[in-house]
DNA sequence: GGTGACTTACTCGGATACGGCGTGTCCGAGTACTGCAGG
DNA sequence: CCTGCAGTACTCGGACACGCCGTATCCGAGTAAGTCACC
């Protein structure tokens, strides 16, 4: 199990958006300088939370990026969802109804215990990455990192 | 992120050991058969699982794999790590020292605030692991399954 | 009948191909600014 | 000077290749049981 690249590109992108003022707009090509990221692959990561409803994109000059919602209620998970999908990490394919185990369907009416561990371990990570909103991670930031980072949102 | 498919496969057959008598062996082909899986793949598997502690595996006749531990001592974490190595899910690449940004080393002494979550997030998956041994999957199941699978594994 | 070695069949282990998804990139559609000509 | 328009440059969005890891499989090395000949 190996969470993509873009999910560390994507929340500090988010990150970023939520240390400048409301409304701060910040072009692909302005986030990828700050990271010194590839721009035509970080767009591609950024499409999908525009699409997930995290960021709002706007077209032309004094286009790009900004948060959907305040960053008080844009929670990490949003963002970790957006690009890596909303489905658990494990999908149990009921292999016990297989073979020569064959468990009837009356055996089965609860689900798999393996299952339900797995799905518990999911629901805790979930649950850490709710608990925390893009804007605790901003404020978790240097000082003097966010200083720059305002100057360089507002070009 | 998605789990492999060999976790699964590899948390239902320590799980089928484990409702075994103490020292039960069971060859590749048997725990196979039981699930109806692909022996040759589940083999690969399995192979991990020795490698990693949690099975012994026996050669010739009468041998397979067994148990290397009672299943009491033997978590679903060990189980899941195995297959899908111990590394976490979140590896921080550091961005945050690149490109126009690049934070000086004085201001990166403290672990970057996104990793920090994730790690976070990252132990409180597998810390729900942990605290599940394999005894107590097997102990969650039917008890005709119960039944059946101890009568599998005695042939 | 007991004992020894041999045969045999069964087990695991490492090395080897294939395919899907993440990685990486490009060009086209749309928009707001800017400059200019006309009134 | 104000207004309208056309040009332009900048933005995002979807469609298109490449590479790596999970998937899937095979054959060879090793072992213990079973068997048979011999004592």
């Amino acid at each position: 199990m190996k969470l993509s690249q873009g999910v560390e590109w994507a929340l500090h992108c988010v990150t970023l958006l939520a240390q400048g003022d409301p409304g701060t707009v910040a072009s692909r090509h302005t986030l990828a300088g700050w990271y010194g990221l590839p721009e035509a692959y970080l767009a591609k990561h950024l499409k999908s939370l525009v699409r997930a409803g995290v960021l709002h994109a706007g077209s032309g000059p004094r286009g790009g990026f900004r948060l959907a919602r305040p960053p008080e209620e844009i929670t990490a998970l949003e963002v970790v969802e957006s690009i890596d999908g909303p489905s658990s990490a494990f999908v149990c394919t009921e292999i016990r109804q297989n073979g020569a185990c064959a468990a009837p369907p009356e055996e089965c009416v609860r689900r798999c215990a393996i299952d339900r561990l797995m799905q518990e371990a999911d629901a805790a990570w979930r649950e850490r990455l709710r608990r925390t909103p893009v804007s605790e991670l901003a404020a978790g930031l240097p000082a003097p990192l966010r200083g720059r980072a305002r100057e360089w949102l507002a070009r």
